[in-house]
DNA sequence: AGTTGTGAAACGTTTCACAGCT
DNA sequence: AGCTGTGAAACGTTTCACAACT
C-alpha cells in the first residue's frame, strides 16, 4: 500500500465520528461537501482521502452513511477490539482508566499499572496493579496491543523501551518528553505544555 | 511577519523543553545537531525553524543555551504569564486543574467552572465555580486569555461561542468534536479517540 | 443536474548543499 | 575545522477542474 499521510488518517477518524452522529440523526446518505463541513476541510479533500482506499460513493448521489461507517471502521482497523494498558495511575492515568469513551470506540483497558498501587483507591480495584516485574508476564498473558504512558517525563523512555521489548508496537505518550522508538513502533505524544504554547504563540503573533 | 507553520511552532516548544533540561545538566552551548536529536528531527530543520525568527547561533560554535532559551520564550510569547480558565470539572477537567505543570510553564488556572460545582469536592475549593451566567462577569474581571474545554461534545460548540463572545481568542478543546470558530480565534483539539484510532491504523497497516 | 473520483497544478514543508563566519 | 544561515531542490499535501457516472 502507498504511504498514507498522518493528516489523512486523522481526518478519516473525524469523518467517522461525524458519520456516527449523522446516522443517529437518521440520515442515510451524505455528500463529500457535508462531510467536509464537519471536519473543517473541503469536499475535494474528503474525496481524495477516501480515494486512497477505494471508491465508496455513488456519483450524483453521495455516500451511503452506514456503508461508509463500515468502510472507515475497516480502514482504521476498528473491526476487532484493541486491548490497552495504562502505565501510571496519577491524575491523568486514573482519569483515562475511568473514561468510558475508550470502550465505546473499541478499546478495552485490560490493565493499569503504578509504582504505588495504593494511590488511586478503590475505584480502580481489580484493574490497578503494581508496576513491577510482573508487567512482562501480564503483557504476555493479556496481549495488549497499545500502551498509554501517563508517567513523569524522566520515566517515560524507560517504560517505553520495556513495553516495546515485550512486543507492544503502539504507544500513546502523555509524558512531556519526546520519545524514541525503533522502526515499526508507532508513538504519538500528547503534550499539554506544547498545546498551550502553540496557543500562546498564536495570541502573541495574531498575524502569523 | 511571514506565516509560521504549526509544525514549526510545535518543534520550537519541544526544543525549549529540551534546552531547559540541557541547561539543568550544566551545558552552556548546544549545536543544531544535538538539538535535532532531542526533537526527533534534523539539524537543518532546527536551523530553518530558528531562521524564521532571526539568527541566534555562532558559526563554528553552536547556540548559547541560556540565550536560546530566552529567545524561544520570547518567540513563543512566554515572557508574560497566561491566565487560563477550565470549563468542565469532570475527570479530565479536574485532573488538569490540579496539574502542576501548568504553572511551571507560565499558565495560571484562574477559574474552573462546572454546571454542578458540587461534583469535585474540596480539592478544587476556592477555584471551582458554578458554570452559569456569572461566567461572563468573571471573564471580564479575571481577563483569562485561554479557555480549556473539558465538557461533553454536545456542549462544546456552545461554550466555545460563549467564551469567544466574551473576548477569549484561544481555546484548547478536549471534547471529541470538531469545533468552528471565527477568524482570529485559535482552537486546538486533543481528541483521545482520534489518537487511539491513528494507532489502530498504524497497527493494522504496518507498511503505510 | 448533481456528485464522485482523479490526474494535474498549486502550494507548503523539508532536505540539501554550500557560502560565510568564528 | 566546525557549525550556522539560507537559497534552491526535492518532496509531500492540498486544491483545482473536469471527465465519468447515476
Amino acid at each position: 500500500m502507498k504511504h498514507i499521510a498522518d493528516s489523512t488518517v486523522r481526518r478519516l477518524s473525524l469523518y467517522l465520528r461525524f458519520l456516527e452522529e449523522f446516522e443517529r440523526q437518521g440520515h442515510d446518505t451524505i455528500s463529500s461537501g457535508e462531510l467536509a463541513r464537519s471536519g473543517g476541510t473541503t469536499s475535494a479533500q474528503v474525496r481524495k482521502d477516501l480515494s486512497f482506499f477505494g471508491s465508496f460513493g455513488k456519483r450524483g448521489l453521495g455516500y451511503a452513511v452506514t456503508d461508509l461507517i463500515a468502510s472507515l471502521r475497516r480502514i482504521l482497523g476498528l473491526e476487532a477490539r484493541w486491548p490497552v494498558i495504562i502505565i501510571g495511575a496519577g491524575k491523568i492515568g486514573a482519569a483515562l482508566a475511568q473514561y468510558r469513551g475508550f470502550g465505546v470506540h473499541g478499546f478495552d483497558v485490560v490493565g493499569v499499572y503504578d509504582a504505588d498501587p495504593a494511590r488511586v483507591g478503590e475505584r480502580l480495584a481489580g484493574i490497578l496493579d503494581q508496576l513491577d516485574a510482573a508487567l512482562e508476564g501480564d503483557i504476555a498473558r493479556l496481549q495488549p496491543r497499545i500502551a498509554v504512558l501517563c508517567i513523569p517525563g524522566e520515566a517515560a523512555q524507560g517504560q517505553l523501551d520495556r513495553v516495546v521489548k515485550s512486543g507492544i508496537r503502539a504507544v500513546l505518550n502523555f509524558a512531556p518528553t519526546a520519545l524514541t522508538a525503533p522502526e515499526g513502533v508507532a508513538v504519538r505524544t500528547v503534550n499539554m505544555a506544547t498545546e498551550l504554547e502553540v496557543l500562546a504563540f498564536a495570541l502573541t503573533n495574531p498575524e502569523a
